[in-house]
DNA sequence: GGCTCCTAAATTGTTAACAATTTACAATTA
DNA sequence: TAATTGTAAATTGTTAACAATTTAGGAGCC
């Protein structure tokens, strides 16, 4: 991986970006090393803004950082995900309670969801990878309904873990039905904008049962057993083995 | 603030520990500059480690960092405090349900929330301050019960906000009855060595909601009003205004 | 007096050299 | 052969100088 060598904008925000697309496309993998040198000279930038950016992605969970030793790309396992979607319902679940209530009192701004929706509904028929990041930004948009940042910038992080699910436990996004999931979002979406607190916490909560479920379906019967292992998959998502 | 010039041991995780502890000590107060050169003079090493080290606190969310223009003491708020205890009570519930689990299987290790008991225990006569220390230990090793590294992690970082809030807006906490604390947290401790799904959540849940109502106390009626303005009061707290 | 523009100081951002640590690998030994 | 030790290379950690940006304060102007 050189990237362009063209000395680019290059903050060490930017530099992260670049480097989680490069992990999120596949160029570096699981247990790989990121040297220090190796991006510096990459980027024609020196190391301390690279050090920087590692620093940042490491916050985000994307790389793990071993003392004097570097960096390597963190290797996600399947308890990872069921965590994550753990998170996002529960999460998820007060900022949209939150959301009605401002619907309520008229002081919503939709313009952002609605843009990113035109977004995901376009994105729908493509590239299956694109779809998906176009529905973990609308989703990130229905969360920001919310107001409340702490809980926005912790969903947002699980945003990052599901690319990389997404991409490392080599989910077959393919298969999934794109086209219901939307209908899921605007649901979720509609119930929020009638301002129907219950209606819009259970529709989202059954949304995240329902990706849980569709996340599960392209791993083997023995995977899956080991999945219902979990206490989360009763507690949280109460859902049963079908097969 | 000086610090000690003397060269102790000084990795950048070491001196964010030493500037978080000035900001939490009071030396440094809501919107005050963190000056790398300051810093670096003080602690008697270059630049390069204290950049890392604070933004390592940014990441804590403990300062604020803009670009080219350094880093600013965080200034919290009540719409923070609330964001937190409703962080804290569903993410605490996901993982002492998960504990209840663990417990019922027999895999429950409570050497690390024994220790952090009885060190609350001690704590509980003496200075208030080092008592909310002990308190916010306890409740984290009584989540890593759960055994969920990342509800783990991001129960952590709130705990160090509330140990921000204690400090900066100025909660009498010594009012807090201490002893009645500690009764709750052994409540909940008990119930997750019972294996009680049901009951030790609805400790816990209890438990955050009567937290609130502490932290609320000292406040005065016009403030408290304002607060009970916010939507998390009733969907998530389901606490009225007593008043 | 208050406003804008300008310059100097203070501060953050970046770089390249150096120091400390880890890793890789060959030589040595049992 | 397998394990161990020693050494060189690779890599991370730190430092100090330099560059770019922001801040502070004064001169000139209305």
């Amino acid at each position: 991986m050189t990237f362009s060598a063209l000395p680019s904008a290059t903050t060490p925000e930017l530099l992260a970006d670049q480097i989680r697309d490069a992990i999120l496309i596949g160029t570096y993998k699981p247990g790989d090393r990121l040297i220090e040198q190796e991006l510096s000279d990459s980027f024609g930038i020196s190391r301390g803004p690279i050090r920087e950016a590692i620093r940042l992605l490491a916050a985000e969970g994307l790389i793990e950082l071993r003392k004097n030793r570097g960096a390597v790309v963190a290797a996600p396992n399947f308890d990872d995900v069921l965590e994550v979607y753990a998170i996002r319902m529960s999460l998820g679940s007060i900022a949209i309670a939150h959301a009605c209530h401002a619907q309520k009192h008229g002081l919503l701004d939709t313009t952002v969801v609605n843009k990113k929706l035109s977004l995901l509904k376009k994105a729908v028929g493509g590239n299956a990878f694109a779809a998906v990041s176009a529905d973990l930004e609308f989703q990130t948009a229905l969360i920001e309904l919310g107001a409340l940042p702490r809980i926005t910038e912790t969903f947002q992080q699980t945003a990052v873990d599901i690319s990389v699910f997404v991409r490392f436990l080599e989910i077959r996004y393919e298969a999934a039905d794109h086209q219901d999931l939307v209908d899921r979002h605007v649901a979720v979406f509609d119930a929020i904008l009638q301002g129907d607190v219950d209606k819009a916490v259970d529709l989202w909560t059954g949304h995240i049962r329902q990706s849980v479920r569709e996340f599960m379906q392209p791993f083997s019967d023995l995977e899956i057993a080991e999945l219902f292992e979990r206490p989360l998959m009763q507690d949280v998502f109460e859902v049963e083995n079908a097969r």
